[in-house]
DNA sequence: ACAATAGCTGTCCGATCGGTCAGCTCTGAC
DNA sequence: GTCAGAGCTGACCGATCGGACAGCTATTGT
């Protein structure tokens, strides 16, 4: 039969982020995840040299968004970036539900790669551009609160339609911030 | 030397949670746990069966106190019954931040736990209670924000005192849900 | 003085973990 | 036809996991 330059790399990755996502990093092993992609353990390690190395290419995506999110707040100020903020970060989230939900359950083991070491100094940035305006200190824990209740929500099996969560969660993350939604 | 009933059980558990919120269940192995009680691994498995059951223990305050603000709950209605879920909610959450970190860090491990199996059914309620009064049915969403934004920012060592933290998490978790404080 | 017992531990165990390696199979180039 | 190499695998490895168990120590009841 005819030979693509390999599908399995691609499966593999799928059973992966699912695995992980379900059952943590830890949680998920690689015999586990050989099962669902339907091949042998040490065909994995021939694809990636490592368990952290799947781990890291399946969550590079989900960085490079969050950079590029990042990037493109830093021309904006006031009004302007506080709602570029919220609607961006809803989309990525919306982007990557699995990759956060992911994020969620094996945080420490993430804080130490190389392709998300920014991460939290760009949510820092993130949350500085939605309590734009607002100088009382207290508004960084509005921040804070929107963050976790996109993430949250995006990762949660929500039984409604991504457009209507979209919707929603851009409504409720701006009044959250005390601003009203054009 | 005075031998007290057992202060190393309290300090297993004081250590088993600091470990659990902050490399996860799987990624805190028992020797770990010994380590920082100061005590052998042998010692933790003569005060607890198991490592599950040191687990279920220290997440059973948190059960508790979530079925007694259920119980609360039933007895209210309408605009009542939606802002004691919220600053019950946000009690709790306060209550047992390190628990609610744990509870994300590995979610599967938890489910099937005897002291905490009925917490899904629960939190369902409490969100209903939270969006008593809209009909709409997306405002579903805006429940599970309140939620995640909760349970999030508690979880997180956001640079602000209890006190400020507990009435801005409250103020901003009735904004979201479209209600002003009062 | 002497059992009895609670508290605690060193040591061992089978299972499972992530990872290595020699080697198999099949394809495409020549 | 044959050779090179990509794709893939079974078998194996050391480390570590959660847990079992016999036994040590020190207090307590009598």
């Amino acid at each position: 039969m005819a030979r693509p330059p390999s599908a399995l790399r691609g499966h593999i990755l799928d059973s992966a982020l699912q695995l992980f996502a379900t059952q943590g990093y830890k949680g998920a092993s690689l015999h586990d995840i050989a099962q669902v992609a339907g091949c042998s353990k040490a065909s994995l390690l021939y694809h990636f040299v490592s368990k952290e190395a799947i781990l890291a290419e399946l969550l590079t995506p989900a960085g490079e968004g969050l950079a590029a999110l990042d990037a493109r707040l830093s021309g904006l100020e006031g009004e302007e970036a506080a709602e570029a903020a919220v609607t961006g970060f809803v989309d990525l989230a919306m982007r990557f539900r699995r990759e956060v939900k992911v994020l969620f359950q094996d945080i420490p083991v993430l804080a130490g790669h190389p392709a998300l070491g920014a991460v939290p100094a760009v949510v820092d940035r993130l949350m500085a551009a939605m309590v734009e305006g607002s100088t009382e200190p207290k508004a960084l824990v509005t921040a804070y609160m929107v963050v976790g209740a996109v993430a949250v929500t995006c990762a949660a099996d929500v039984p409604v339609e991504d457009d209507d969560l979209r919707a929603e969660l851009i409504k409720g993350a701006l009044r959250t911030l005390g601003r009203q939604s054009r």
